[in-house]
RNA sequence: GGCGGAGUAGCUCAGUUGGUUAGAGCAGCGGAAUCAUAAUCCGCGUGUCGGGGGUUCAAGUCCCUCCUCCGCUACCA
């Protein structure tokens, strides 16, 4: 444990009134890929996701199905914990934010605010939607023939005066843009952070932390008619599961600052203005890195509960395949622009890349091994400079996913790997070992070895985006826990000539369409 | 209205600080091969780099302008 670097990466926490959807699986499998990543480079890694179960929508869900808020949330969040079961997310702890651990941290964040002079009572008024759980300017509203006043969102909004406490995030405008000016990778990509610096320039006003109308969240320290404002609740789960408000030992200690927030692009402000605020107010450090990722669209069509077109990530892995549906939604998209979902993009990539290009290049390299190697690794002879030249790119590939997924730029390096499996492909057809059987089987052996030895790369690289088909990859390759890592990758960690070799079995299936399929 | 981004091959996109015949994948067409999941490999693009103007020996790459699309934000009556 001792010397590995602390890598810490959080999803949102997804508010427990929603159905989990495509949006949730995306934001959190860009996470698992993140974090399956760093551990298997060296890192100490902490993955947290969760759920967000306060609030006054849920408390009125509750309500409606005649529960208790905490049975109902209790139910709702079960959702959630089983999608990250079902797709395979690794995620090392799950927060909720009714838990006691997360009472405690947000009670003591506000503690430390009010003797910091940084939130104090006043009072609100104003039209409020409790739908969007958000208050609206009367020139914002339009007026039904029915007399209701609606927000632009097209939820009812009603008059709403009470009193409340503030948090004077007016003060923090210049501390924000001096973040985000010395920090130029704090938000990314580069046209969110222009859009957060923008609002910011513009002037903040104080933002109301606390509500009084109703009574599910968590309780305001030293005044019972006050519940605290869902984001202030909801953003203090990151420090929660690091220990927060114990600071000085444990997880806050190693892992505090996260290393990376991500994001959907429609809560980048209140990650990358009011949180850092309230943290810098609290006199903490705020995130090394906020990232707003895009949303999906679905055969082209804006995805809307009306439209009833939303995608359940649960059905996809049904009809695709589970790695299949994790390798295309990283694979589709620069990662931060929106992307589309379609039936005929899925099974492009699924048959052209998985299946043609990588699926098949392992199962004619392993049956060429284990028909004419006698079921073991081949022993190679010299190397011509065709095996040096796809060794090399083979031996290159860790330093370009490196480096894209810094950036978490997760298309880069697929296609960084692609670049290799599309070589491998080339290289076979030109050594053309089958003929080197009869010729030349010293040859053979080579080709075979430098092709086999390509393969556990890649395998080891694509193990954070489809970790049970590379697992699968290794196995055929007689590869054991321990050779899998990073450090495995080069020459150190190369194929021992000799070894016993599996019966190969293909990895990727192709898509057959269902009524082609007799 | 303001700020920001984008408009490159049928589709999705890449194009470093301006500099050789503008690239990739997919799709399409032709050919080869037969180890393999009928998978693979090789070859084939006369693209007004949104329109117009300008700077320069040289512009997809800089400047001006116009058009279209998108994001953020503001406001009017």
């Amino acid at each position: 444990m001792l010397g590995r670097p602390p890598f810490y990466i959080t999803t949102p926490i997804y508010y427990v009134n929603d159905s989990p959807h495509i949006g949730h699986a995306y934001t959190t499998l860009a996470c698992d890929v993140m974090a399956r990543f760093k551990r298997l480079d060296g890192f100490d890694v902490k993955f947290l996701t969760g759920t967000d179960e306060h609030g006054q929508k849920v408390e009125k869900s509750a309500q409606a199905k005649g529960m208790d808020p905490q049975a109902f949330t209790d139910m709702v969040s079960k959702n959630f914990f089983d999608l990250a079961a079902a797709l395979n997310f690794s995620n090392d702890d799950f927060i909720r934010t009714t838990e006691a651990r997360h009472t405690r941290a947000c009670q003591k964040l506000w503690d430390e605010l009010i003797k910091r002079d940084e939130i104090y009572l006043g009072s609100y008024a104003g039209w409020y939607a409790v739908r969007d759980e958000a208050f609206y300017g009367e020139d914002e509203l339009t007026e039904g023939a029915d007399g209701v006043r609606r927000a632009p969102s097209g939820a009812e909004v009603e008059w709403v005066e009470e009193p409340s406490y503030f948090f004077r995030l007016s003060q923090w405008g210049d501390r924000l843009m001096d973040l985000y000016e010395s920090r130029p990778d704090f938000v990314a990509p580069d046209s969110r952070r222009n859009e957060v610096m923008s609002f910011v320039r513009g002037g903040l006003t104080d933002l109301s932390v606390s509500r009084t109308t109703f009574s599910w969240g968590v309780p305001v320290p030293n005044d019972d008619a006050h519940i605290m404002y869902v984001w202030l609740d909801a953003l203090t789960n990151y420090i929660t599961a690091v220990g927060y408000p114990e600071t000085e030992t444990g997880q806050y200690a190693t892992h505090w600052p996260a290393d990376l927030h991500m994001v959907g692009k429609d809560i980048l402000r209140f990650h990358a203005v009011y949180w850092p605020a309230f943290l810098m107010a609290a006199g903490l450090e705020p995130p090394k890195r906020v990232f707003a990722h895009g949303w999906w669209t679905n055969e082209g069509q804006k995805i809307s509960k009306s439209l009833g077109n939303v995608i359940d990530p649960l059905e996809l892995v049904e009809s695709y395949g589970l790695d299949q549906v994790r390798y295309f939604l990283m694979r589709e998209v620069p990662f931060g622009n929106d992307g589309d979902f379609s039936h005929r993009a899925m099974v492009g990539r699924m048959n052209g890349e998985l299946a043609n290009d990588l699926g098949n290049l392992a199962q004619r390299v392993l049956s060429m091994i284990g028909k004419n190697c006698g079921g073991a690794v081949p022993t190679p002879g010299d190397h011509s400079n065709e095996d040096v030249a796809l060794l090399g790119q083979a031996h290159g590939l860790l330093g370009q996913v490196r480096d894209a997924l810094d950036r978490q730029a997760f298309h880069e390096a697929l296609e960084a790997v692609w670049v290799v499996v599309r070589a491998a492909n080339a290289y076979v057809d030109h050594q053309a070992p089958w003929a080197l059987r009869k010729t030349d089987p010293d040859r053979m052996a080579t080709v075979l070895y430098v092709l086999a030895e390509t393969i556990r790369h890649v395998a080891i690289l694509m193990q954070p985006v489809v970790p049970d088909s590379a697992a699968r990859m290794l196995d055929q390759l007689a590869l054991g826990p321990d050779a899998r890592g990073f450090e495995t990758l080069g020459e150190g960690g190369a194929l021992v000539p000799g070894t016993a070799l599996p019966k190969p079995q293909g990895i990727f299936p192709r898509y057959v369409e269902p009524d082609k399929e007799a």
